[in-house]
DNA sequence: GATCCTCGAGTTCT
DNA sequence: CTCGAGGATC
């Protein structure tokens, strides 16, 4: 630590007050909003701060306003577990839905008086945990999956509205929660320079602000325009938190941490709608992109009566603008062929931007689909992402249907093998009847033999399946039937497009793996109609063997529960059918197998859960939903994909989907993480 | 015969 | 996630 010239202590005096001039200009900057100096002379104390520091390399500190931009990229990113985990928000879609979180808020604090609101914007960007310790910033998380997220410390101490020094007056230990985003004129600008020099550029701002905090070369996140605005805080030490979150958020400003300028104070449920209308006004006009609005009860002491259910406070909840709704014009109308012979209208649209990403097809899931909202081709059609995900044609604007629309016809033969295409008396979808002689219906079968939840061959992908059914490998034998794909040696894979000897290699040890399976899941793996997981595992259970169940009567094969006339009679025609029965002697000849296990008709019954029935959504943050649902089984319990009047439990994780909704409305039991692994523990 | 409960199948984009 | 339809129940 010795150095040969130690500077002079007015050197080093200098140095420490051209680092508050700054700090306190940055604050004024980007704070307040509200710059004392110009922008040439906040660059001329900069600049005079480098000078000494490139000096004086001993003076350097790691909080200097010149370190933000760290020199070495990081390796990879660390995983950083958060002291109080980063909660999840409820989602409000409605007007009722906000007044339904009101009247629960109300009826849990027992009172009727109007509750205070701390309501602000939905920032649509990514939430970061940022550590202040004696002031200083010693580390930054994203939030992950609640629990523990990643270490963006070098990324985010480049962003310059991130204090890398808190003002005086901060707590020993801060733990701060902020939405980091990027200007939408900084996005634009960014994806036009990356365009220039033909990079790649990102769809939306949101992409682009995670993309760049997750750099691992600090000088690259510094190039990005990312802001941010300070909502919360996790644990801290030292002080006396306020007794209001709008006091807290004042605090937060006066430590030098940027506050929205929207934030604001309002009473009751009409204060909240009337903000929300206020919030959405301003949208286009904002400089950001947000969301919808959140509302937290103002009052930590209420705060703490209304705690938490499933890792989202019950106090807050945030108001989401309407889902974005764009227009676009049908291109074509095409159909795809499933597995099972269906055939789906699909829209082919002139792609159009919405909610995000760019949306370019959208199903028109039937014929009767098709008819009840009249699509036509040619059609201006309004579009959106159902439950911000799936595109869904919402209707069609008739005023500008071009006197060239075209109907949509359901072709008479299958698009890709020519056969004829039949529709049941009764039934709404239109199969192909080619069978596996239809490419599409094989290629989709195999799919679904390697799929994860069947014999979950890995590396077997759709672009891989395509080349196998449509260019044989196998002079004379190409694939066509699951027992084919065993066949494949390493040196036939790797001659195939994306293939080289290692995947090959791969691949061939995944099909080697696979092998070993469960009856269940073989029987899952064959496709028969109507047969998906759970009435596979029914059918192993309750027959044991393959053999019992191939030699099974029609009769025999109803009495498995929840299987009927309709279902037993595909099982029995599927078994007897001689080459289904060839293809299964060569699976099993190729060594495919799976422990033998004793029939067991009368299930239930037994185990601490027996009788009770779970509905799982979320995420888990100790488990998978697949882990959750196998423990609840072994335990006697039963897991279902839906919610109705005699489902047991919901267990929540974060960001649950609808069926947490439905569950309120039906008055069923909610499990947190919390609540569900004390229930398995006891 | 009506109604409710489940399961199966198909689907978009990053 | 959503829709359609098979199965169970009353």
């Amino acid at each position: 630590m010795s150095s040969p010239k130690p500077p002079g202590s007015q050197v080093r005096a200098r140095a420490d007050d051209l680092r508050r001039q700054i700090d306190h200009h940055n604050y004024r900057y980007y704070v307040l909003d509200d710059p004392e100096i110009s922008d040439a002379q906040y660059d001329r104390l900069m600049q005079s701060l480098r000078a000494i520091e490139a000096e004086n390399p001993q003076l350097v500190t790691p909080d200097s306003p010149t370190q933000r931009i760290g020199v070495h990229p990081v390796g990879h990113l660390a995983e950083v577990v958060h002291l109080l985990p980063m909660l999840s928000l409820d989602n409000a879609f409605t007007e009722e839905d906000v007044i339904a979180f009101d009247r629960r808020v109300r009826e849990r604090l027992e009172t009727s008086e109007e509750i205070e609101y701390a309501a602000e914007p939905k920032l649509d960007g990514l939430a970061v945990s940022f550590l202040y310790e004696s002031g200083h910033l010693v580390q930054a998380a994203t939030r992950g999956d609640g629990m523990r997220g990643e270490d963006v410390t070098h990324s985010v101490r480049t962003i310059k509205a991130v204090p890398i020094t808190l003002r005086p007056g901060a707590p020993a230990r801060l733990e701060v929660r902020g939405e980091v985003f990027m200007p939408v004129q900084g996005f634009k600008d960014m994806n036009a320079r990356a365009l220039a020099r033909g990079e790649k550029v990102f769809v939306n701002p949101r992409n682009a602000a995670a993309g760049s905090i997750r750099q691992l070369d600090p000088r690259l996140a510094a190039s990005r325009p990312l802001d941010v605005f300070f909502y919360g805080i996790g644990q801290s030490e030292g002080w006396t938190p306020p007794a209001r979150h709008s006091e807290l958020l004042e605090q937060l400003r006066a430590f030098g941490l940027k506050v929205s300028p929207l934030v604001q104070r309002v009473r009751g449920v009409q204060g909240a709608l009337a903000y929300y209308r206020e919030v959405a006004a301003l949208r286009a006009g904002l400089a950001y992109e947000i969301d919808g609005v959140v509302y937290k009860v103002d009052r930590c002491a209420q705060q703490r009566e209304l705690g938490f259910v499933a890792r989202a406070p019950r106090w807050a909840v945030a108001h989401k603008f309407p889902a974005h709704e764009e227009n676009t014009v049908v291109r074509a109308v095409e159909f795809q062929v499933g597995r099972t012979g269906a055939l789906t209208p699909v829209a082919r649209l002139e792609p159009v931007f919405v909610g995000g990403v760019t949306v370019s097809n959208a199903t028109l899931h039937n014929m009767d689909e098709v008819r009840r909202k009249d699509v036509r081709i040619g059609d201006t059609v309004v579009i959106r992402r159902a439950g911000d995900v799936i595109p869904e044609v919402v209707k069609v604007i008739i005023e500008r249907r071009p006197s060239t629309a075209r109907e949509v016809v359901l072709p008479a033969r299958c698009p890709v093998c020519g056969s004829d295409v039949e529709r049941e008396e009764g039934e709404v979808v239109a199969r192909c009847s080619g069978g596996l002689y239809c490419a599409a219906q094989r290629k989709e079968a195999l799919r679904h033999f390697a799929g994860r939840r069947a014999l979950d061959i890995d590396g077997l992908g759709s672009k891989i399946i395509d080349q196998l059914v449509d260019k044989p490998l196998i002079e004379g034998a190409p694939v066509r039937s699951p027992a084919d794909l065993f066949r494949l040696t390493a040196q036939q894979l790797a001659s195939l497009d994306r293939m080289g000897e290692k995947s090959a290699a791969n691949l061939v040890a995944a099909l080697e793996r696979s092998k070993s399976t469960t009856l269940a899941r073989f029987l899952y793996a064959l496709g028969i109609r109507d047969v998906g997981e759970a009435t596979a595992a029914a059918l192993a259970n309750h027959f044991g063997s393959l053999e019992a169940l191939q030699q099974a009567t029609v009769e025999d094969i109803q009495e498995v529960p929840d299987v009927g006339p309709v279902v037993a009679a595909h099982v029995h025609t599927f078994l007897q059918q001689a080459h289904n029965r060839a293809v299964i002697e060569a699976l099993r000849a190729q060594g495919v197998h799976w422990p033998v296990q004793a029939p067991r008709r009368h299930l239930g019954g037994e185990g601490p859960l027996a009788g009770r029935s779970f509905v799982l959504t979320g995420t888990l943050t100790s488990m998978s939903r697949d882990q959750a649902g196998a423990r609840i089984v072994a335990l006697g319990g039963k897991v279902s994909g839906s919610v109705s009047k005699k489902t047991s439990y919901v267990v929540a994780g974060a960001e649950p989907g609808s069926k947490l909704q439905k569950a309120r409305e039906l008055g069923v039991e909610v499990l947190d993480e919390a609540g569900f692994l004390a229930l398995l523990d006891q």
